[in-house]
DNA sequence: CTTCCCAGGCTTTTT
DNA sequence: GCCTGGGAAG
């Protein structure tokens, strides 16, 4: 075939692409070309003649359809395909059409954070507190029907307390919800689910409308999702889902493999294509990937055939503690660093975000650059959420938590007294909380003083509604002004200072975000902000070491990579390990940590472990039994004993390593006082950032140690630290807010 | 309305 | 060991 769309391509990956009518399957193992597949499949698709209008290809991040965007934008330049996640394409469906079942115009989407308060709120209200269960409890469980398309009246008889709690809770959130105007991001998938289900004739337009639907991570869907995707793929069942059953690593947010198992019987017309050439690992670490996930009962047979060599052995390391596996991690980065690999060859990772504590100390000892993904994301800060809380309330009044969140924001003398007799007033008369304020003076008992400042609140609303209709960047920069939430903020205040960067960030995007849109577009800003998070994920800035949890992992590659904590109870997580179906998703968290790896690998356990305040005796994980000897370097713990991990080392990398700097005396970090945190933990690189009232070289003064000097300042905001040395010999870091140090 | 203090808890986190 | 949230005190 001459096509030079198809000439790259291996057979299996040409099959998949050219194989465009009917309902595709095509399991995709790691490492085998998975994304050039799905998107020289949506090239060849156009080349075949069909509008970019019938093709929709979704995906769980934005992140992935950004990607494939590119890719095939770059395959086939100016072709306008629709490339979403799920949720967009439910918030899309649902923003024409939801009012046909019932969702108020101008819903908004309420994050984890909010739908979680709206919970509280009425578990509260309707006192169902006191069955000793959290509202993150009773989230999770209505969370979990959502995505099993379970309405409140499809629950199954309560059998326990929590059921009851949920089996009452769950309506009265969903009323109260509504009311508010608000969606949760599972009400996106559950309402357009029944939104297609129930107009026939609308279903029927939108299936014949998007001929082709592409699905990737299908082992990832759950029922809503998996729902949707029928309900689309009717008349028109081009349905062509990639995944790998052995990547399944969400199930406990409701992703249900069986959706990938039962493929061909959901779709008896399905043809499945298996890609099994791996171009990423060599071929030990994918024949230890392969012995380990053999041992999971569901999932689908699938080789790994390595494109690469053999490769060196994969090194599974066995250390006394977690410093000493620490140690070596570091040695092992430091020393291959020294020889010309780059800091960004290498990935660690890890089952709990904990574990990267002491990690992260060692490789601060040896001034190893490293990039820890678990960043707090940028529209979850505080100011920016509650500048975007104005926003929303501008947007539509009835937005309750939007309401909530600012009205003594900054204060102004509303507090819950004044609160609790405005909500009283708006359930009282089925009102909005907004239209309980509005007419307080008529509907409730409130006192003068109180009454005034609502009064005044609602005026400064009233003020700015008008401009809600116009760009976004004036209006942000109005609500500043004119709501006196700037002056909460104190310039001259370190962490204040970064709040207020934040919200000029917000500013920035708000701008960039004018030129995009026409004036009023407000709602779409503010869909934006819950469903696309522009700062988090992992990028490959820089030249650092990753380190990150296992589900992170995902989808990623490194040259070299180590997994660290290899042992029962860690991984398989306690919380995991009684019941098969979670045991075998632990595996796969570890077979896909393995198949990032590219050349060289590393796992590592240990026989004691810090944690928690405790020290913990540890236990081989017994996926470590499952690897295949043969194809392993197993050190124990001994040894170490006789050559030492250093010298190993050097024997590994057929030569002297250049001095690594000797690991600092062993204490652990022993808690002082309230608030503060020992030195060994943070000691690191001096920041040329400088500000406020902490400076290296200031001389201060500590409740209990005495006169010190700042040797050092780290990080920013409200991480900063600072380091003192006292002249009584020790050194201390402190969080440079608290800290009970004064200055002389 | 803050601030302080302590108890309890504690995987993973695409949207 | 460290952080969050709730409750009491200022």
């Amino acid at each position: 075939m001459a096509d030079p769309l198809l000439k790259d391509l291996n057979e299996a990956q040409r099959l998949a692409v050219c194989t465009i009518q009917g309902p595709l399957l095509v399991v995709a193992g790691p490492g085998s070309g998975k994304t050039r597949v799905v998107s020289h499949r949506v090239a060849y698709l156009l080349r075949q003649g069909v509008p970019p209008g019938a093709i929709v290809a979704l995906t769980f991040t934005n992140k992935a359809a950004r990607e494939l965007a590119a890719r095939v934008e770059q395959l086939v330049p100016g072709a306008r395909v629709w490339t979403s996640t799920f949720h967009r394409f439910c918030a899309h469906l649902l923003r024409c059409y939801g009012e046909r079942i019932g969702l108020p115009p101008r819903w908004r989407i309420y994050d984890t954070e909010e739908s979680q308060r709206v919970l509280k709120q009425v578990l509260e209200e309707h006192e169902l507190t006191s069955w000793g269960c959290t509202a993150a409890q009773v989230a999770q469980r209505i969370s979990r029907a959502k995505n099993r398309l379970l309405g409140p009246e499809a629950l199954s008889p309560p059998r326990s307390p929590l059921d009851e709690v949920v089996a009452q809770a769950y309506p009265l959130y969903q009323q109260r919800m509504l009311h508010c105007a608000a969606l949760d991001f599972d009400d996106l998938l559950f309402y357009a689910v029944e939104l297609l289900a129930s107009d026939e004739k609308l279903r029927r337009q939108l299936d014949r409308r998007f001929r082709y639907l592409m699905v990737d991570e299908y082992q990832d869907t759950n029922l809503a999702q998996y729902e949707l995707l029928r309900l689309l793929s009717q008349e028109e069942p081009n349905l062509a889902a990639t995944g790998d059953p052995d990547q399944s690593i969400y199930g406990w947010r409701g992703a249900d493999i069986r959706n990938i198992l039962e493929f061909e019987q959901d779709f008896p017309e399905a043809q499945v294509i298996r890609l099994e050439l791996n171009y990423r690992s060599t071929g030990r670490i994918l024949r230890v990937a392969d012995a380990l996930i053999a041992h999971n009962r569901q999932r689908k047979p699938k080789r790994l055939i390595a494109h690469k060599g053999l490769g060196e052995p994969v090194r599974l390391f066995h250390f006394e503690d977690e410093q000493e596996e620490a140690q070596a991690v570091a040695h092992w980065i430091l020393a291959q660093v020294q020889r010309g690999r780059k800091f960004r060859d290498f990935a660690v990772f890890f089952r709990v975000n904990a574990l990267s504590r002491e990690l992260e100390h060692a490789l601060r000892l040896r001034g190893i650059p490293y990039q820890l993904v678990n960043a707090v994301e940028f529209y979850q800060r505080r100011e920016v959420k509650d500048v975007l809380a104005y926003l929303a309330v501008l947007w539509n009044p009835r937005d309750e938590q939007a309401l909530l969140r600012i009205i003594n924001v900054p204060p102004r003398g509303i507090g819950p007294r004044t609160l609790q007799g405005l909500q009283q007033a708006a359930r009282a008369h089925q009102l909005s909380l907004w239209e309980a304020a509005r007419r307080a003076e008529k509907l409730t008992t409130l006192g003068t003083t109180a009454l005034r400042r609502v009064k005044e609140f609602v005026q400064l609303l009233d003020q700015l509604l008008p401009l809600a209709q116009g760009p976004l960047a004036p209006l942000i920069r109005e609500v500043l002004q004119r709501s006196g939430y700037r002056r909460l903020y104190d310039t001259e205040n370190e962490e204040d200072q970064q709040r207020l960067f934040n919200i000029e960030e917000l500013i920035t995007a708000a701008e960039r975000f004018d030129q995009e849109h026409p004036p009023g577009s407000l709602g779409i800003f503010l869909e934006q902000t819950t469903l696309v998070n522009e700062t988090d994920r992992w990028d490959p800035q820089g030249d650092a070491v990753t380190l990150m949890t296992l589900h992170s992992a995902k989808g990623l590659e490194f040259p070299a990579v180590w997994v660290l904590g290899l042992e029962e109870g860690l991984l398989p997580h306690e919380r995991s390990s009684l019941e098969s179906d979670q045991v075998e998703e632990e595996r796969r968290l570890l077979f896909v940590g393995i198949t990032r790896a590219q050349e060289q690998l590393c796992l590592s356990y240990t026989s004691w472990r810090h944690f928690r305040g405790r020290t913990w005796m540890a236990e081989p994980s017994r996926f470590v039994d499952e690897l295949p000897p043969e194809e392993l370097e197993h050190w124990s713990s001994h040894h170490w004993q006789e050559e030492g991990f250093d010298a190993w080392l050097e024997r590994y990398l057929e030569g002297p390593v250049c001095e690594l700097p000797d690991q600092k005396p062993k204490r652990r970090p022993r808690r002082l006082l309230q608030g503060l945190t020992t030195a060994a933990q943070l000691a690191g690189e001096t920041s040329d950032q400088n500000q406020g009232p902490w400076e290296v070289g200031r001389v201060v003064m500590h409740p209990e140690y005495g006169l010190g000097v700042i040797s050092q300042i780290h990080g920013q905001g409200d991480k900063q630290r600072v380091r003192v040395r006292f002249f009584a010999g020790e050194h201390r870091t402190f969080v440079a807010q608290k800290a009970p140090l004064k200055p002389l």
